[in-house]
DNA sequence: GGCGCCGAATATGTATACATTGCCGTGTAT
DNA sequence: ATACACGGCAATGTATACATATTCGGCGCC
């Protein structure tokens, strides 16, 4: 098998099967076979089939009718629900952080991180600092699911955000860094810097609607990307949309 | 093994555990052992892991650090929570199809639902038929979810409906069968009515608001059911909650 | 007396042999 | 020619032996 990290065999495995369907190694719709898969990676038929299963779990295989797993394929649609359902998702999080009222620590946190995106942006007309700012707006989305502190809104926003296409950062860099790019970065900070406020404010709705919006910037760029460029093969897990 | 359906060792083994934990009868928090249960349920290792692996699909169980499982457990929050998702999610299943526009047969179909859900109220002052009422309400939520016709948001309601406590029939059989009851189905019914007809005049905003509402009539029975009664065993999953 | 280490007990991780099931192709009979 | 049945192959399902890891108690040292 190749070196990938992990201690055990279930772990190398997993790591190594969700890489390279990520990687669009293994097209959507394939099915995955036990013994062609504990060959290839020089281990036995166990741990091979507890790392599909955990990658059940993930989302990225689905269980095949009599037995066995295949990759999990989505049309453009599912690609564009996924979108939207991070938008719902995180602007319940956001709702019930503004109607509960965020911990203060949160919120300095979460305050800190926006003011560091900020710093990706240099001087007017300079290229911003993309691979910077996509870290930072992962942390970013990744505090605002916290931010109501509950559990099950959390769990369920991981889940969809580790399909690949409906991550936050999945168009960031997917993007070519031209000023267009630059352009969409700058209004999405706007709108990071509104929600904040927003929560601090107590204002349920406005936060709300404000992170629905904010998906849609990924949406949009779903779309850009479409109409530029025939290939999709670039983008993070788009080899699995099979329409 | 008792005798339970399924025709493989891993589908019993899977049915029997989920019927054993929604019953209460394995509390939430406990960690199952491999052994343990093979030996309980006379069966090798192999089928119980394979049948707890797919319980961690399901969110009944969850993967303890070390390895191995663990019944997952809710504070009282979390079932709070839970209902708040699926108002959020049947939500946005509504607005998307009121957006989009439904299907006419699917509409007709759960329009023929909410038809029938009115006979079983029976006449004035005459007990209301709970049990067909809460098939007729569960196939209701199903059509729902199904009328926007995404794979995506169907696949995250169903994983939410899946908590025993959080499944729109969850507190209709719980509750005891008194005019209470018998009033908060009316209003339910009401909500059903202007649910699929907000959808239909394609008023996607009101859509959306009737269905958050119309859960939050389970966070209501919920919290009555609290306040009445001490013990909450008798109610569906409830034992999962911990706090 | 408390902290930390060590080892045994017990758990999961892994490999592998064998069982079973479902599918597909081929054959024959109608 | 078509339909059914038989057989073999290839896949998952299962059991079990063995390997490794984790945890917890006891014992010793600080």
């Amino acid at each position: 098998m190749p070196e990938t990290k992990g201690s055990t065999h279930t772990k190398r495995a997993t790591y190594e099967l969700r890489h390279r369907i990520i990687e669009g190694k293994i097209a959507g719709g394939t099915r995955l076979f036990e013994v062609a898969l504990a060959e290839e990676l020089a281990i036995s038929r166990t741990p091979v089939r507890e790392a599909m299963s955990r990658l059940a779990e993930e989302g990225l295989l689905e269980r095949a009718s009599g037995g066995g797993f295949m990759v999990r394929s989505f049309t453009y649609q599912d690609v564009i629900d996924a979108i939207e359902l991070r938008g719902v998702l995180e602007g319940t999080a956001a709702r019930l952080a503004a109607e509960q009222g965020a911990d203060p620590d949160d919120l300095r946190h979460i305050n800190m991180i926006v003011d560091e995106i900020d710093h990706c942006f240099g001087a007017i007309d300079t290229p911003a600092d993309f691979d910077r700012y996509s870290e930072l707006n992962a942390a970013f989305h990744d505090a605002l699911a916290r931010l109501c502190g509950s559990a099950i809104i959390l769990r369920e926003l991981e889940r969809v955000k580790s399909l690949p296409f409906a991550s936050p950062s999945a168009f960031v860099l997917g993007r070519s860094q031209n000023a267009a790019a630059h352009r969409g970065l700058v209004i999405a900070q706007m709108q990071h810097r509104a929600l904040v406020e927003a929560i601090r404010q107590r204002e349920g709705s406005r936060a709300e609607a404000v992170a629905r919006e904010h998906a849609r910037i990924a949406r949009e760029n779903l779309e850009t990307s479409q109409r530029e460029e025939k290939t999709v093969s670039n983008l993070p897990g788009m080899s699995l949309v099979i329409d």
